[in-house]
DNA sequence: ATGGTTGAATGTCAA
């Protein structure tokens, strides 16, 4: 199985970039973020015509999150599942092939200590509590998405002057741990526990892939059961450099099954 | 350089 994170920032305005990622690349299921677009105006034809089914959490101009997959989608579920938290579209969960998979886009949070930044935290301490209520770490579980935080000083450039901003804080560290700590591995940090490989790079820095300033935010995690399976992890620097690309790329897991 | 770029929307916010 192949199965790949990407946030699109605009599924409408990417859709060129997605499609032909698509074709060159034939992932079995694909997690999209920031589709931007509500669920009766998504482009549905273009990937079902590929062969993908489509399972949709979307709103109007922010957020969103969807699933493609060649192999077929059960037991969607939207959000959180309960009140707590406002109903951006930031979650949406599936059971494909028997694993339970989970894609967010994690809030983020846009400076230290103001009202995003609180919302970040206590949307990262509602997922904690949402995968212990939900899943089990002995069971096949993939959590994949824009995590909205680089983990280790590997994972930013310049980390050392990053430490205490937005994406690289002790707060989001321990937030994050302990949605970790529920039994997930962090995959490409787990066959690569050195490489220094980014998956973002901010539009406002100029040239900033050239430049190497990127982060690595966009990860894809799995419990115990899984960690044997993942044979790759390959994050695609070069769909990054492409015509009108995101500010994101594509990440991708290859799992012997 | 408190800028820069992009996308939703058509003001200006979010990232």
């Amino acid at each position: 199985m192949k199965i790949c994170t990407y946030n699109a920032a605009s599924v409408r305005a990417r859709l060129p970039r997605l499609l032909e990622w698509l074709d060159e690349n034939e992932p079995d299921v694909v997690a999209i973020q920031e589709t931007k677009v509500e669920n009766d105006k998504f482009p549905v034809e273009e990937f079902e015509a590929r062969g993908y089914e489509l399972a949709l959490n979307g709103q109007k101009s922010w957020n969103g999150v969807c699933f493609l997959s060649r192999l077929p989608i059960d037991n969607v579920q939207i959000g959180f599942g309960d009140e707590l938290m406002p109903q951006d579209a930031r979650v949406i969960s599936a059971t494909i092939s028997g694993i339970e998979i989970i894609n967010t886009y994690v809030p983020n949070g846009n400076t230290v200590g103001s009202d995003k930044w609180v919302y970040k935290m206590a949307w990262l301490e509602r997922f904690a509590r949402l995968l212990r209520e939900r899943y089990s770490p002995q069971a096949p579980v993939i959590w994949l998405g824009d995590i909205n935080i680089a983990p280790t000083g590997i994972d930013v450039y310049e980390s050392d002057r990053k430490l205490g901003m937005v994406g690289h804080h002790p707060d989001e560290f321990s937030r994050l741990d302990r949605i970790v700590d529920f039994g997930l591995t962090d995959t490409y940090r787990h066959l690569y526990p050195t490489e220094v490989e980014y998956t973002f790079w901010d539009f406002t820095v100029p040239r900033a892939v050239d430049r190497k300033l990127g982060w690595r935010i966009d990860h894809i995690y799995v419990t115990e059961p899984l960690v044997g399976l993942v044979k790759d992890v390959e994050i695609d620097l070069a769909a990054r450099k492409l015509e009108k690309p995101s500010d994101h790329t594509f990440v991708t897991a290859r799992l012997d099954l």
